[in-house]
DNA sequence: GCCCGGGTTCCACTGAATGGGACGGATGCC
DNA sequence: GGCATCCGTCCCATTCAGTGGAACCCGGGC
């Protein structure tokens, strides 16, 4: 390879993702130097790889700038584990925003993060930053706890082997203390989080099993902290999950 | 290669392309040989590849059985350029499903093919097999049509160059005739379609034009042939398309 | 026990991907 | 007008990564 120190990058599919995962989202649209930089892939290969990926419709091209594709978005379409839990927790998902008023987040953990499947604003629109297929840090968020609750332990070790970031004062950070939190959220079935993600949000969730009993995903209600209802939104929020969990499966 | 005939394949990324493409949607994981069959690469390929892909989180293993992946639900969702046309779109389809009663979609033109961006179904739920990031043919569908009136010329051609498949006896196969519907659509600014893509199904089709006079997409109105209204959908999808322009260029 | 259909691993072979540099074309600045 | 950039593509000798047939492993029927 270029430096013989090279962490990562060894087959062509990596370097593909690579280019893939250059894209940030916001942007709207780059250029092969900028995503050859991104990706830390010499320009000539970039350059061969994007006009592979636009050939086969992943990405586009408008003049000089690349935009992620059309059959991208299709295939994500297709993927079925999200599509199920979304189309399933859809109709409570109104429920519970019209019965709070406030945002209503359906999300699945992937490793030490929690990444949004479905996402309904509520009247104060507390959260901006919650996009479908957005990312939030799993420790200091109520759908990240109740995610984490019931994951295997060889996968919680993992997540607590790392650094937890503090995000405001209230973040636990303590490895210890959040094994403890765990535990309790196991009992109680209901995950709460206040100010520990962003000061002045607050939210609960809970977590919702397959019927093999395997942690699907978690849905939560989600709001500002003056908001936070200690004594309705927990039984609301445990109350959807067990609506997701037979109207999920009901249709199969 | 295997066979000296083979059309395709000629590089890696082909080569993982094809594996993703041979995931057909309804089907709820496939296991390696079988995939290898769908994708005509060998086995050890195609283990291969997907060990990779699964490594990268674009596939998800459960045993022996591959799914489509978190990551690809992702990026799917990072293509700008569906996500901006569904947001902007959003309230007006709600609108215009509430004041007709009838399915609503909005699409854009892949060839000679149509991509629904964003569904919403109807009272009445005529057409079933419409889903978000389905399919469906460009030239039996009012959406189509819309589409197709206001394509470069090179990309009519090449969809006309095709043969035109007849799905009912009412679908218009022949390219001539085609090409005077277009012409008038263009006047009319409305693509009308009844019994040409499936019995008893019609609609009404507006195009959706960029500040800069392109056509990124459609949106229509669905239902049985008998509710079908020529006076009311007409005018009701144009202007819905009015006002999706409206709310994509204030939005930016 | 045997066999069959799954998936993975092995390994010699080779052709496909590589990337530094040259190239052509827009800009933009003096 | 000329000069300096920045962009993306193309070229081409080098070599290394991907290839795929065959062997192998593993579990479940029979």
């Amino acid at each position: 390879m270029t430096d013989p120190a090279a962490p990562d990058a060894l087959g062509v599919l990596d370097r593909i993702t690579a280019v893939l995962e250059a894209f940030d989202g916001d942007d709207r649209g780059v250029g092969i130097s900028e995503l050859a930089l991104r990706a830390g892939l010499p320009k000539s290969t970039v350059s061969r790889i994007v006009a592979g990926l636009v050939r086969q419709r992943y990405l586009e091209r408008d003049g000089t700038l690349i935009h992620l594709g059309l059959r991208l978005f299709e295939l994500g379409q297709l993927a079925e584990m999200p599509q199920e839990l979304r189309f399933a927790a859809l109709s409570v998902m109104a429920d519970l925003r019209s019965a709070t008023g406030e945002s209503v987040h359906l999300a699945i953990r992937d490793g030490g993060e929690v990444v949004f499947i479905s996402v309904m604003r509520g009247r104060a629109s507390a959260a901006p930053g919650s996009r479908i297929g957005g990312r939030a840090p799993v420790h200091a968020t109520a759908l990240g706890k109740a995610l984490l609750a019931h994951a295997p332990a060889s996968e919680l070790d993992a997540v607590l082997a790392e650094e937890l970031a503090a995000f405001t004062p209230r973040t636990v950070t303590d490895p210890e203390r959040l094994r403890r939190e765990l535990a309790e959220i196991r009992r109680v079935g209901v995950a709460v989080e206040v100010d520990e993600h962003a000061p002045e949000v607050a939210g609960a969730a809970s977590p919702v099993f397959s019927p093999s009993g395997r942690v699907l995903a978690a849905i939560s209600v989600c709001g500002t902290s003056a908001d936070f209802d200690p004594e309705r939104w927990p039984p609301q929020v445990r109350d959807a999950a067990r609506r997701v969990e037979a109207r999920l499966s009901a249709n199969r």
